[in-house]
RNA sequence: GUGGGUAUAGUUCAGCUGGUUAGAGCGCCAGAUUGUGGCUCUGGAGGUCGUGGGUUCAAGUCCCACUACCCACCCCA
């Protein structure tokens, strides 16, 4: 099978790119508007920097990367997230001692070895931002801002926020103690997919869906309870913040984000539709990445959000997605002199910057208007004897069918006239 | 990684209990209209029936394996 994409991969073919394009776009100018700068990073890093960034016990981690020796025996591995890489960029590139905080997004795309189905892919893109150097609950309320804007100005309706604060390495420990002691006590009652749980990460039990440990989850202690004052602070604030700029979210407990290097907020941005979920994004605040990946100790938050599940809503939504891409002008022309004389007159106006095309198969000129039709262009030029006699082009109006004569050396300012 | 479904033209699908040259809609190409698109009509091109093996006089159809796709779970964007 030489002519099949790899499993989990998928082709963004030419009829559909605009699509991207359009939320390229659109985060381009957002970040712009919010005082962010482009990184870009390697597709794939040394193996140890996702294993420590990540968090060894993770489930990207410990199954889900595409992991190689290069010809040089270096474990290298395709970036899992994009956190990391831009985390090992700020402190190779010293952008620590440059004036804080930096504010950075980047477009990449991430690689997971797992198994395909709806809005999950092995290949996937994702918009991302990080900031850096900067503890304060307005940068988490910022970022999460920037997400939801980014939605609204898409035209997206009807995600869902969902905030929650797991706390930091002074107060997670003691929430861990005490929720790991609840559910023991009723271990035996609960599925078994919890009782494995237990051990590897007991808060996942809190978001299952069986009745028993749904019961049980209804009353288990909740972290919220457990935050010390500087978390409970910090959550705090993110939540005023979040009122004042009008933002409806909800405080969700049983958000347990799934990469290790998370502190005080985490947060995802769901899309529902019948009974299934699909987080859209999904961040939060990660303190200690910084210093854990051997620079400074700096603070940090961010979030990912994946472009095909995004273009997925916004198709599942019928937001509108303008296409932007498409020709302008099409010259369509009959015999020879009028071709030739065509070719000249298209590159005059590919040079004043409008878009044109003219038919490369020799066909009629009925063939020619057929396959104008099918482009979408708003304007034919059409060149056959009598034009090239008379010096002139005749133009169509594809859309109302009207149709005006005009010397060759107006047709440039005219076009530039009157296409918009 | 676990469980279920599906695999026939570019695409969406039909093909009854195995039985001659495998069909349709849409799309593509051409003509009706030798200088005019969309609508209509006519014609045409296009298929190793996912791959490999088996049963049978005979397999698109039945059996097995593999692969891929879809769906759910785990997990995630």
């Amino acid at each position: 099978m030489i002519a099949k994409a790899p499993r989990g991969t998928k082709d963004v073919l030419p009829y559909e790119s605009y699509k991207w394009h359009y939320v390229e776009d659109n985060i381009r100018e957002i970040t712009r508007l919010f005082g962010y700068k482009e990184i870009r990073t390697p597709t794939f890093e040394h193996t140890e920097l996702f294993e420590r960034g990540v968090g060894e016990t993770t489930d990207v981690v410990q199954k889900e990367m595409y992991t190689f020796d290069d010809k040089g025996g270096r474990s290298i591995t395709l970036k899992p997230e994009g956190t990391a890489g831009a985390v090992r960029a700020y402190i190779e590139g010293g952008l620590h001692s440059m004036a804080q905080p930096i504010k950075m997004y980047y477009l990449t795309p991430v690689f997971r070895y797992e198994k395909p189905q709806t809005g999950r892919l092995r290949e996937h893109h994702q918009f991302g931002i990080e900031v850096f150097g900067a503890p304060e609950a307005s940068v988490d309320a910022e970022i999460i801002i920037l997400a939801m804007t980014l939605f609204s100005r898409l035209n997206i309706k009807g995600l869902e926020l969902r905030i929650n604060s797991i706390g930091c390495p002074a107060c997670r420990p003691r929430y861990h103690t005490v929720l790991k002691e609840y559910l023991a006590g009723h271990l035996d009652e609960m599925c078994s997919n919890c009782k494995q749980r237990f051990e590897r990460n007991p808060l996942r039990s809190l978001d299952c869906k069986e009745e028993n440990c749904k019961r049980i989850a209804l009353n288990a202690p909740v972290i919220l309870d457990y935050l010390c004052d500087e978390c409970k602070q910090h959550f705090d604030e993110l939540q005023q913040y979040l009122k004042a700029a009008d933002i409806p979210y909800k405080v969700d407990p049983m958000i347990v984000r799934g990469l290790d290097y998370y502190t005080k907020t985490v947060f995802e941005i769901i899309f529902s539709e019948d009974e299934s979920e699909l987080t859209v994004c999904g961040g939060g605040r990660y303190d200690g990445l910084v210093k854990l990946c051997g620079g400074p100790d700096t603070p940090g938050a961010g979030f990912g959000m994946g472009l095909e599940r995004l273009i997925m809503v916004l198709e599942k939504r019928k937001a509108m997605i303008p296409e932007s891409d498409n020709l302008k002008v099409m010259f369509i022309t009959k015999g020879d002199k009028a071709r030739r004389k065509a070719f000249q007159l298209l590159d005059s106006l590919r040079r004043e910057g409008i878009p044109a095309d003219m038919d490369h198969l020799d066909r009629s000129m009925r063939a020619q208007f057929k396959y104008a039709d099918k482009t979408g262009v708003p304007c034919v030029c059409i060149l056959g004897e009598d034009e090239i006699e008379n010096k002139q082009v005749k133009i169509r109006d594809m859309a109302t069918g009207q149709e005006s004569a005009i010397s060759m050396e107006r047709l440039i300012p005219y076009l530039k006239d009157n296409l918009k």
